[in-house]
DNA sequence: CTACTTTTGCTAACGCCGTTAGAAATTATT
DNA sequence: AATAATTTCTAACGGCGTTAGCAAAAGTAG
C-alpha cells in the first residue's frame, strides 16, 4: 500500500512550498518582513501547519541559512576547478565569494548581516566547514602550510576577512558619488589588489 | 518668568532618560530585544511619552547610531593626535577603530550588523563624513592624493573593508579552538599585518 | 457499510510588538 | 474662579510568534 508514501510525499510537498513561498515573500519584502502568518498564507493552510513542518520561524531561517552556504560553496568550489594553477583557484574563489555575495544578496544578508549572529549560531552550521575547506586546502597548496595549524588558520581568517569586509561595507555603503569609474569596476578592482598581495603574503 | 525654561529643561530630562533607559536595556538584552514599551516602563511614564520625543522606534535607534560614529571618530581622532609620524597615525587610528568595536560590541553591531541599513539611512548620518576624513586625510599625508578624486576613495574604501571585515568576521566567528595562541593577539596580529601591506601599497 | 482510531487542519486565544486617537488630568492664564 | 493650553493616560488597531484544544477528514477493522 503506497498510502504512508504518498502522504510523506505530501509533506514533503508542503514543506517545499513553505520554503518557496517564503523565499518569495523575502524577495518581495525583505528577511525583516517575513512572517510566519504571511507563509502561511501564501501556502493556503492556517498558521499552524507551519509549525508541523518547522519547530519554528527560526529553524526557517536557519534552513536557508544553510542553503546559503551550500550554494555558495559550491560555486566557490565550481571556481575553483575550473583551474589548475593554485594562485589563480585562489583569485577566483575570491572573486566568486564577491560574485556569490551581490547576486545573492539575500542569502548573503541572512548568512552575515541578520540579527546577531552568536558564535554558537555560526558553529551549528554543518555547511560552514565545508566552505572553510575549500579556502584552506588552496592555502594549503600554495603555502604548504599544515591543516588545522595556527598558522593556515590566520591566513584563512585573513582572507575571509578581506573579501567579507569588502562585500559587506559595499553592500551598504558603495562608493557611487564621487567616482568617475564604473563602481563595479572600482570594486573588483580593489577585491583583485587585495587578493594579490595576499598571495605574495603567502609566499613569503 | 522661568516656567519656560523649566519646562524645557523637564522635556530633555525626560528625553535623556529615555536613551539612558533604553540603552541599560540594550546592554541587557540586546537590540533586537528594545522595545518602546520596556522603554516606558523604566521610565515610569505611559507609552505615548515617548513618542513624544522621538517619532518613532527608529529614530531612537538612529540617535544611538549618530552617538556611535561621533565616539568612534573622537577615538579615532585621539589616536591619530597621539602620534606625528603619518604611517604610524594610519596604523594607530586601524587600531583604535578594531578597540572601538570590540569594547563597543552594541555600538557596532548597530552601526553595521543590524536591520539591513540601506544605502540611504547609511548617508544619513553626517557624523560619517566626520569619520571618512579622519581616515581619508591621513591617506592623502601619506600618497599624497588628491582628496576626493577616484584614487583616494579606492584606498579609503579598501582600508575600511579591510578592517570591517576583520572585526565583523571575528566578532561573528573567532577562531578559537584550531589555536595555541590568544585570539587576541592572533587577531591583532592579522590586523598589523594588513595595515602594513596597506600602508606599503599606498607607497608604490 | 458502519464503528472506531488516527491523522490532519482549523479556530481562537495568549502575550508580545509599534503606533495612534481621543479622553482625562494637570498646569498655566485671564 | 473660569477658561485655555498642555501634559499624560487609557484603550484601541493591526500585526507578530506560538500553542491549546477542538472539528473534520482519512484510514482501519469488523
Amino acid at each position: 500500500m503506497g498510502i504512508s508514501e504518498r502522504k510523506e510525499r505530501q509533506r514533503k510537498e508542503v514543506r517545499e512550498s513553505i520554503l518557496s513561498s517564503a523565499w518569495e515573500l523575502v524577495n518581495q519584502d525583505g528577511w525583516l518582513n517575513l512572517s510566519i502568518r504571511k507563509i502561511a498564507d501564501a501556502i493556503e493552510y492556517s498558521v499552524p501547519v507551519v509549525y508541523d513542518h518547522f519547530e519554528n520561524k527560526e529553524a526557517i531561517l536557519s534552513e536557508f541559512n544553510r542553503r546559503g552556504f551550500q550554494l555558495m560553496t559550491e560555486n566557490l568550489a565550481e571556481a575553483k576547478a575550473r583551474q589548475t594553477n593554485h594562485k589563480q583557484q585562489l583569485e577566483d574563489v575570491a572573486v566568486a565569494y564577491w560574485d556569490f555575495a551581490f547576486q545573492n544578496k539575500e542569502y548573503y544578508q541572512l548568512m552575515f548581516g541578520l540579527g546577531m549572529p552568536t558564535c554558537e549560531s555560526l558553529t551549528k552550521v554543518p555547511e560552514l566547514s565545508a566552505f572553510i575547506s575549500v579556502i584552506s586546502t588552496t592555502i594549503n597548496q600554495i603555502a604548504g602550510l599544515p591543516q588545522d595549524s595556527t598558522e593556515i588558520w590566520l591566513k584563512i581568517h585573513s582572507f575571509w576577512s578581506m573579501i567579507h569586509g569588502l562585500v559587506s561595507i559595499n553592500l551598504v555603503a558603495p562608493p557611487v558619488s564621487h567616482l568617475n569609474m564604473n563602481p563595479d569596476e572600482f570594486n573588483k578592482a580593489i577585491l583583485k589588489d587585495f587578493i594579490k598581495s595576499f598571495i605574495k603574503g603567502l609566499e613569503t
